[in-house]
Order: C-alpha cells, then sequence, then structure tokens
DNA sequence: TTCTGAAATGAATACGTAACCATTAAAAGG
DNA sequence: CCTTTTAATGGTTACGTATTCATTTCAGAA
C-alpha cells in the first residue's frame, strides 16, 4: 500500500508537506504543490481514512440502529437518516434490530468508535441508555423514547392514539379492538393511553374493549386476527397501534375475502409513505411536519455533534389523515 | 480516553499482556489473566477498533451501494445483505444511489478503506468497475451486471422479460405496450431484450408496440402513464421492466379510477415482497430460489473473501409468478 | 543442585496520518 | 546591505493497537 511517505520520497519533500497539500494546500508553494500532486498521481495515492481517524479521534462514521425493513415506517427513516449523514459527509453503519439480535448489535455497537450514534429500538427501561451516555459520544432516539427522558424525538404518542380511536368512534363505531405492541416500548405504551383516554371520553367501558398487544412480526398478527374473528361481538372497527400493523391486517382481511372498509375499518399511526399508495390507501395518524422523524431526528443529532444543542427532548404534534380503510359506519 | 496502555499500569504489566489478555487468553497465566480483567473493569477500558484497523489492515466494514429503498426490490435486499453481514460479524456502510449523488458516493467509498465491496448501482459500461478492480478488495454487482462480465448475480434477465412479455400473450393481449428504464443499465437492457423476443414469437411487429424508456422516480412514472393514456389503440397489458415500475403504475391506474385487471392487465419483474400483498398482488417474474439476489450476492461475496472463490459470475433462472393484476383477455 | 526447555512476560516497532514545534528561505523595510 | 517579518518546509511525535523478538520465570529431568 502506497503511504504518503511513499509520496513524499517520490516528489522529495516531506510527509508533513504531503499532508499539507492535502489539508491546507493555501500554505505551500505552488511549485511544490504541483509537483506533489504529480506524485499523488503517478503513485495512485489516496490516503487511509483509518490513520486519520486514529490522529483525529473521530472517524465520520455514524451509527444507526434501525427495526427492520419489513415495517414500512423503518423505510422511510433509514432513507432519511442514511441521505442526510451522507450528504454531510458522514458514513452510517446500518443494523437492523430485532428481538433476536439486538443484545448482539449493543455489544457490537458499543465496541465501536463512532461520532454519533442514532437508533430507534430502545425500549423504555432498557439499560443500554446510560451506558450510551457514558461513551460521551452525542446520541439520539427516534420514535421510542426512554424512561430517563431526554435525547429524543417522537410524535405525541397519546394524541396519535385518541386521534385515530377518536375517528373510528365519531364515524359510528361502537365495536371497536386495539391491537398493539409490548408496553416495554414508549411508542405502544403512549398510543395505549390515548386510545383508553377516547373510549372514556365515547363513554365506551374499557374493559369490553378487546384489546391484542403481541409481537408485530407477520405470523403475530395473522395469528391475533384469527383469535379476533372469533369475538363475539366481532369488531367493526380495528385500531392498530402503527400502520405496520394495520397494513398486515389488511393483508390477513384481504386473505380471508373480507371487504375493507364494509367488513372491517382499520385505522394505523405513523403515516408511512406506503400507507399513501392506492392500493393500501389507509386511513392513519402521523406527524404534522413535512418532514418524517427520522430525518428530524438526524438534523437534531447533527446540532448536538456541533455544539448548537446539548439535549434533544421533542414531542412532534400528529393529525389524521382520513383514506379509504376507514368510513361512516353502515347498519 | 483509556487506552490498554492505561490499564497496563494500573494492573502492573505491560501493554502486550493486555493485548494477550484480549487476543489470545490462553497465554497468559491464570493469575494475571484475573488482574488485567479486573483493570479492563475498573477502568471501564474499550478497545479501540480504529486503532486495531490499522495495524491489522482490516477494517470489519462491507461497503453496500443499494438503489433507494422507495424501490421495494431494494428493501428485500438491504435486509438481507446487512443482516447476513453483521451475523458474520461485519459492520455495513450503507449508502443509497440515485442519479445525483451517485458520483459523490463512489469518490467517498473509493476513499475509504473496507474489506469488502457490493453494489447493485453499476451501469454497463461504468469506468468505476476498473476503479474498483484497482482497489485489489473483494466486491460484487448484484442485479447489474458490466460489461466485463465478472464479479456479479444476476436474475436471467432476458427469460425474465420473456415469460412476464409471454404470459400477457398466452392471455390473449395483443395490444402490449412495455416501460422500461435506461438501457445503460444491464437488467433494462436484457429484460427488453426478452420482451421483443416473445413479441417475435408471438407474431406482433415490434414496432407498433410502444415503448418508454423512463428514469424511475414517481414523477417520471406518472408522466408516462399519461403519456400511455392518449395511445390509439390503448393497450390493455402493461409489461413494467421492475416490480417498482408496476406498482407506481398500479398507483396511478387507481388514482386515475381504473381497474385492475379489467381496464389494464399489468405485470412486473423482480417478485418483490411487496407484490405479495394482498392489496398489490402482482403478477411478476422472478427468482426461483428462496433466497433473493441481495442475500446470493453477499454469501459469494464472503467466498471470496475467504478465497474460496475468486471471481462470481452467477445468472439464476426465473419463473412466472401469477396474481391478480393480470387475467385472460375480455372483449 | 544444575541444566534444559517450555511457559510467560516485556521492550521495541510498525501501521499512516495530522499536529506541533523548529528551521530555513524569501520578502519587506530601513 | 543588513535586519526584521513572513512564507514555506521539515523533523519529530502522538494516536492505540498487534506483532515480532528478546528476556525472564518456572517446572521437571538429570
Amino acid at each position: 500500500m502506497v503511504s504518503s511517505k511513499d509520496v513524499a520520497k517520490y516528489a522529495g519533500v516531506s510527509q508533513t508537506t504531503v499532508s499539507r497539500v492535502l489539508n491546507t494546500p493555501e500554505l505551500v508553494k505552488p511549485k511544490t504543490l504541483k509537483k506533489v500532486m504529480e506524485a499523488i498521481e503517478q503513485l495512485n495515492y489516496v490516503p487511509n481514512d483509518i490513520a486519520r481517524s486514529l490522529v483525529q479521534q473521530k472517524t465520520g462514521i455514524i451509527t444507526l440502529i434501525s427495526g427492520p425493513l419489513h415495517n414500512p415506517f423503518f423505510v422511510d427513516t433509514t432513507t432519511e437518516i442514511v441521505n442526510y449523514a451522507n450528504a454531510r459527509g458522514y458514513k452510517v453503519n446500518v443494523y437492523f434490530g430485532t428481538e433476536d439480535n439486538l443484545e448482539t448489535i449493543y455489544n457490537s455497537v458499543l465496541e465501536t468508535k463512532v461520532d454519533a450514534i442514532i437508533l430507534s429500538s430502545i425500549r423504555y427501561t432498557d439499560p443500554l441508555f446510560y451506558k450510551l451516555e457514558k461513551l460521551e459520544i452525542p446520541f439520539i432516539m427516534f420514535n421510542r423514547k426512554h424512561q430517563e427522558n431526554r435525547h429524543f424525538v417522537e410524535i405525541d404518542n397519546i394524541e396519535a392514539g385518541y386521534l385515530a380511536t377518536n375517528h373510528l368512534v365519531t364515524l359510528g363505531h361502537t365495536d371497536l379492538c386495539w391491537i398493539g405492541g409490548p408496553h416495554e416500548m414508549s411508542t405502544f405504551f403512549g398510543r395505549y393511553e390515548g386510545f383508553k383516554k377516547a373510549l372514556v371520553e365515547a363513554g365506551i367501558a374499557i374493559n369490553t374493549v378487546p384489546t391484542f398487544f403481541t409481537n408485530t412480526s407477520k405470523g403475530d398478527i395473522k395469528r391475533v386476527f384469527e383469535e379476533l374473528l372469533l369475538l363475539s361481538p366481532r369488531p367493526t372497527a380495528i385500531c392498530a397501534a402503527t400502520d405496520a400493523i394495520a397494513i398486515e391486517i389488511l393483508n390477513q382481511c384481504l386473505e380471508q375475502g373480507f371487504d375493507i372498509p364494509n367488513d372491517f375499518n382499520v385505522i394505523g399511526i405513523d403515516n408511512v409513505e406506503l400507507s399513501k399508495h392506492r392500493s393500501i390507501s389507509l386511513t392513519t395518524v402521523g406527524i404534522k411536519s413535512e418532514k418524517n422523524l427520522g430525518f428530524l431526528a438526524i438534523e437534531k443529532l447533527f446540532d448536538v455533534m456541533e455544539k448548537k444543542s446539548a439535549c434533544i427532548q421533542q414531542t412532534e404534534s400528529v393529525k389524521l389523515f382520513p383514506r379509504n380503510t376507514t368510513g361512516k359506519k353502515m347498519n
């Protein structure tokens, strides 16, 4: 491998000068500059970014721990995060966390020198949070947040759950049901709180309403839907905690020959890009901002990296996006 | 930052011994081992992977240059590639290439020390290929290939185009049309060749068949669809070069109030996960293997990294996946 | 007890760069 | 022409690890 020393020797200058040519060319005489540039060209020299990282104590890498891409929410956020970071000259180490591999990922990440970390997969009481704080590098959580209430960008989950549920109530549904995920995640917890709040307001007794707290894999949701079909009275409206769940419920409904929204109303939360596709056209609740949560988070993360902010605590307001999976209840 | 030297001092041993504790613990006396382990614990020492990379000349990083995730094909492949590499202990630097940023990405990648590169965005005559060969690190292209015909995993694009077209012909369609992308990409080129081959066999004159070669952004496809609606005779069957195109065509059809498959038959190529969703249920042609192209490629890349293979040249066979966007032509 | 070989440890160095400090060359001022 | 600045360059070191080679320690055999 050809190093800056080789270039220096070839050009008849010191390694220091070669370094200067690359980093502060205005400090080197035009004639020497040319000489060195030619040597670089001749020898096909490429600076070693690892060595640079070592001496500068900065890697130019950001770690992203995302949820899996079969959840369309993470398709949207990963896109924004990676593209934004790249545009700012950073590389992005991407991980897709699931139940199984999360511990492994955390260990790997904690042993890797990076300039910042952005993650979504954290649980409300996750000990990882404290390890991240110990690392003393900027980090931010998007979507989910931690009980310590620091370093996060989220949507107003309670309001989101409330708006979604309220929409169904307003359409005349009284037989609702809830399909959510584990309450160790702040998103599922908050959205369910909103669900209950809307039920109370509507005068519906919470204990009469079927609720499912499930893992969010296809198989799990399929099982939930099968259970749901056995309920009596059968719900006419399904409130899903995320678009990902809602979209898989749609899949199951169609699979079984049901008609949406006539047999079931379905509403989600997140307003993912895919929900806008005319084949899906999912009614949902999502962030008011034009930018998605991933974008907002990475933007804020850079603020922290540049010391413009110290600690991010941001909750974005939400609104309803009515589409074709919900409609006035027929009798 | 606490280094192995600090640990050494604290434990009263040499830095060499600390290094041994981490890498070859069987070579160090149990008593010393314990002493050092405790020091590591006490000082909260984490090895610096950058320094390690520098001395070992290997980074544990693989670069992935993928297409954008709004193309569902890359959702599937990115998932497999990242997860496989992670499982094998590698980190993955992810880039999403588009027309605009590809040059920038290439430059960044060429200046970054990594252990291997996997990419899909290459053009048939892309000079990048030669630069990659010069780097002398393992690399592989998936989906698209380069004119040099080395280092790739692809599907049989000609056969794919042929099967898709033939399916429409068999259903009784005579007014076909083709929507593809720029022919500098081997995928689009090959699939169109298959399209023509099937037309010839069906006795349809190629010059009577409308063809669109477009960029694959939503806006571009919308424009194409609007043009298509003005054609006379209006095509009854649309052959899209990729599922991504097909799915956006579906979106446009529904947007305009058309019914699928009655007003238009639509077929894609790639058999992406999303095409299986019941709301989409896209007829398509895809790889016969259970594994997707991304998985096959990353697997092969590891073979190369481990010197099990020198140069990959793999073309996977394909088959038809009939679903609900095509059907017998009604009169 | 002494010798021999293996086991355990340490000292020095390399990896390739940027940064700091020292030095030389050139330009400006009297 | 000499002095004083300023521009341009070079020598040396630090970053934190793994590796190579040399040295010490120790157990077992003679």
